[in-house]
DNA sequence: AGTGCTAGCGTAATCGGTTGCGCATTAGGG
DNA sequence: CCCTAATGCGCAACCGATTACGCTAGCACT
């Protein structure tokens, strides 16, 4: 119940006129300057505990432009997919002791472009993005290249910029999904996509198609289904396949809720997994291990991601102003193999 | 490519130069002050806009010693019910301009007093967070405070801060719990339990051991298993209670993950949810809609939670000085009734 | 003694806005 | 026509830390 109000606003001059030096070499001794004698910086740092002193790191900030804070921007954060990426870049950025600020775009663009021009505006050192579904327009993110604040991009990325990033390689990913379930037996494949011109979903797709052809099965275009792939999109699309003359023996879905979706109605029809249809999606969600039967799906190495891309990031901020060019990081993903695809006994 | 190293650096002054005013008109002019004439106002608009100005929150942050920024710590991102908490929490924080630096502690001690010390130095406007499991001294939220930080506390709070939280009433949610599972025939209900001395798990025992004398079933110490609560641990859990003499017709588990684990065990011994052993856990996360059966669990209102934390944050921040007293904050949890408890048929 | 170094610290400008105060100019009122 | 009151904007201090530059004292060396 103290007097809560007392703001004391402590600075290095406050620190400074009790030792009879000046603020600048408060300032070099809080810095551990060389310049400085040891008994000095002895004495600054007594008399800043004494005065329970807490550096202004806004007024630093605007001193040398260095802000030490990153802005991150991800679609959502709570879909454990972009969450795990969080951590992982976080981890590397505290080490490096950077903070870092996370923006939600809501996969809406109008937000996106706010949300570039807030960080700016907070002087962030620099940006790590994962691009809105809807976003096909990338000046905002050109306009922040061009004041010279380093962007790099994770996922849900795309080359119209010059910009570093990192991704998972969705073709292979999708490739031995496909493989896998043709291994298993399956010859009539369907697929789920979006229509969306997210970049992701036109890899798996093309991994899919691939794989079939390199194992002599036909295409058909009954079989591929586009939807937004959250979960009533993965029930409707179920039912849809389901009224094909002939249905199909498989089902990979480019997302878990799609699959999750096409598990629900097929449990309603009493249709066995995987010994009639065989299921599968993408992004190994944690969920997927508690479903039942397990679903069989891609992980994504989200810290992994995360840790690669602030990696990728602190090289463009430390090598700023240098030949820099931008890369492009695939990382393999890993297929997880359960029992919504595994017909054939394993051992 | 054109040369990405240039840095403009376009300030209020660069405006003034080119309309022949001055700085001060120029600031004046970007904040709607009445002070200026409409004519001054647009003619700084459309300078600041060809000249590609972007205003430095640093600067005027330093200035006027708000940063506009509210720092969040919680133990970790990853977990949907604390995303979902910041999401709520940046959806209010967001409408009224200011923006979110999220921190986790990793519910690390050491890490937890690290964090508020870099808010601290970032100079963030006000703090919301959620203790760490292993945090039993407060002395680092208390230096916040002194400094004139406002604080708000969610979920994993202590009484020992004099400061606003926000809730849910574990109590309640655990009550009815055990009460539903009650009126569909069970008698001999077990509970997983948690011997961390967080009190949100034991408001939840308190709730099940109420809800049994009120219904006039005795307490068996047996019934009661006490774990950190994660997947593995509810399995063992349940093994151990399928080795009593007398099994119990029903499991209360004070998380999903526990209450996933037996479901786990039950399965693979064939023994049938809910007509043997019903089930029912706590969070309602993500995962239990998608489990076969699905299971009972209790929702958290983790948006709401965000967004009443906010609330209640933006209230105490507006009202600084004012004699602003902390509030506790409990809102009641929702039974999600899912058909690992629904013994009798609905309707 | 004179010269050159270096260690150790001070001076003052600077980062980019913000704002209390003050000064004109014009409008309005009597 | 004089006086008061707005209106519109400039002046300059200020927020707190950083840093290029410079100064002084002390020591070594010739």
């Amino acid at each position: 119940m103290t007097n809560m109000m007392s703001k004391p606003k402590v600075t290095i001059h406050d620190i400074a006129e009790r030792l009879n030096i000046t603020a600048s070499t408060v300032s070099r001794a809080l810095n551990d300057n060389p310049r400085i004698s040891d008994v000095t910086k002895k004495a600054v740092l007594k008399a800043a505990k004494q005065l329970n002193y807490q550096p202004n790191n806004i007024a630093a900030a605007l001193r040398n432009g260095k802000s030490h804070i990153i802005g991150v921007i991800v679609p959502t954060a709570d879909r454990t997919f972009f969450s795990s990426v969080v951590r992982g870049i976080e981890e590397i950025a505290n080490k490096l002791n950077y903070k870092v600020i996370i923006c939600q775009s809501y996969d809406d663009y109008e937000k996106e472009v706010q949300t570039i021009d807030a960080l700016l505006s907070a002087r962030v050192d620099g940006i790590i993005a994962s691009i809105g579904k809807n976003t096909e327009n990338f000046k905002h993110y050109k306009r922040a290249q061009e004041k010279g604040v380093p962007l790099v991009l994770f996922d849900r990325t795309t080359e119209a910029l010059d910009a570093s990033q990192i991704v998972i390689d969705d073709y292979f990913g999708a490739y031995k999904v496909v493989e896998h379930l043709i291994q298993q037996g399956c010859t009539r494949i369907a697929h789920f996509t979006s229509p969306k011109k997210v970049s992701v979903f036109k890899e798996r797709f093309r991994g899919y198609t691939d794989a079939l052809r390199d194992n002599n099965i036909p295409f058909d275009e009954q079989l591929v289904v586009s939807s937004n792939l959250q979960l009533e999109d993965g029930r409707k699309s179920m039912e849809q396949l389901l009224q094909l003359k002939d249905i199909p023996d498989a089902v990979f879905s480019a997302s878990d809720y799609g699959a999750m979706g096409a598990m629900q109605i097929l449990k309603e029809r009493k249709i066995k997994i995987p010994e009639e249809i065989a299921l599968a999606g993408f992004s190994n969600d944690p969920f997927t291990s508690f479903t039942d039967p397990p679903l069989t799906s891609v992980d994504q190495l989200s810290i992994t991601m995360g840790k690669v891309t602030a990696q990728i990031f602190f090289e463009h901020l430390n090598s700023a102003g240098s030949n820099n060019f931008s890369q492009k990081i695939v990382l393999k993903p890993e297929i997880i193999f359960r029992e919504s695809t595994l017909r054939k006994q394993e051992k």
